[in-house]
This record gives structure tokens, C-alpha cells and sequence, in this order.
DNA sequence: GTATTGACGTGCA
DNA sequence: CTGCACGCCAATA
């Protein structure tokens, strides 16, 4: 098994990849989860560096108010509006109804998903 | 070594 | 509703 301690931004990616089709989750609530306290901005950070080989549901974090995060007229912006809206999250106005989509996990059944 | 950047969040005017 | 300041901090210049 596995026994090195994961960095801080491989916990992030591992909270990420918990969130299921068709949810979604914030920036601040991912950091959160992944022991990192008021550090958003580092989750958004991760998800940039994050290496093309691992599954990563990157577009299903959004920030706190729902809206894509990402730049507006960039590519990047339309790829995760497209992805939201393939796995059936509606997105009007680059922004998703959080009451509807947002996903709120079981704490316990996160305990035994997390390797930390 | 210092300075700036950024797919953020919160509070406040 | 719109801005703006500030906290946050790894990565980058």
C-alpha cells in the first residue's frame, strides 16, 4: 500500500476526483476538505498544475458563487462550460444554480476515501 | 534575495 | 448590483 504522505497539492486532487458526475464543488470548500484553510487560491493553482495523466474532474470546481472561474473569452472557459453541461449541470451566464448542483459529501465516507 | 501573479473568499462601502 | 481592500501562499519572474 501506500505510504508516502501525499502533498498538499495531491490531496487536493484526490478531494477533487471524489466529487461525482453532475456536481459540483468550490475552490474554498475543496481546500477545506483537503486540510488547507482559507487557501483557495492554492486549489486553483493545483488544478493548473496538475499532470495530463491523472483523471482529474477539474471543471466540476467552481468558485464560491457558482460562476466558472476561469478567464471569460478564453478557450478554457468554453471547454469547462461544455463539460458542465455534457454531464447535465446547466450553466447560464457562466454560472451554475449552487442550491441544485453543489455536492455535499459524507464526512465519514470521506475518511475512507482519503488516503490522509 | 525581492516582486509579482493568480481558475479564490470575505467583508464592506 | 459593482468595486475594492485584504488575507492567503506556492509558483514564477
Amino acid at each position: 500500500m501506500k505510504t508516502s504522505k501525499p502533498s498538499n497539492q495531491e490531496r487536493i486532487w484526490q478531494v477533487v476526483q471524489l466529487i461525482p458526475e453532475g456536481k459540483v464543488s468550490s475552490y474554498g470548500f475543496i481546500a477545506d476538505l483537503a486540510g488547507l484553510p482559507r487557501r483557495a487560491r492554492f486549489v486553483s493553482t493545483a488544478l493548473r498544475k496538475a499532470p495530463a495523466h491523472i483523471e482529474l474532474p477539474w471543471h466540476r470546481v467552481l468558485n464560491a458563487q457558482g460562476e466558472i472561474s476561469i478567464p471569460n473569452y478564453t478557450p478554457l472557459y468554453e471547454r469547462q462550460w461544455e463539460l458542465l453541461e455534457r454531464e447535465g449541470i446547466i450553466v447560464k451566464k457562466g454560472k451554475v444554480n449552487l442550491a441544485l448542483f453543489s455536492w455535499k459529501p459524507d464526512i465519514t465516507e470521506l475518511m475512507f476515501s482519503l488516503s490522509f
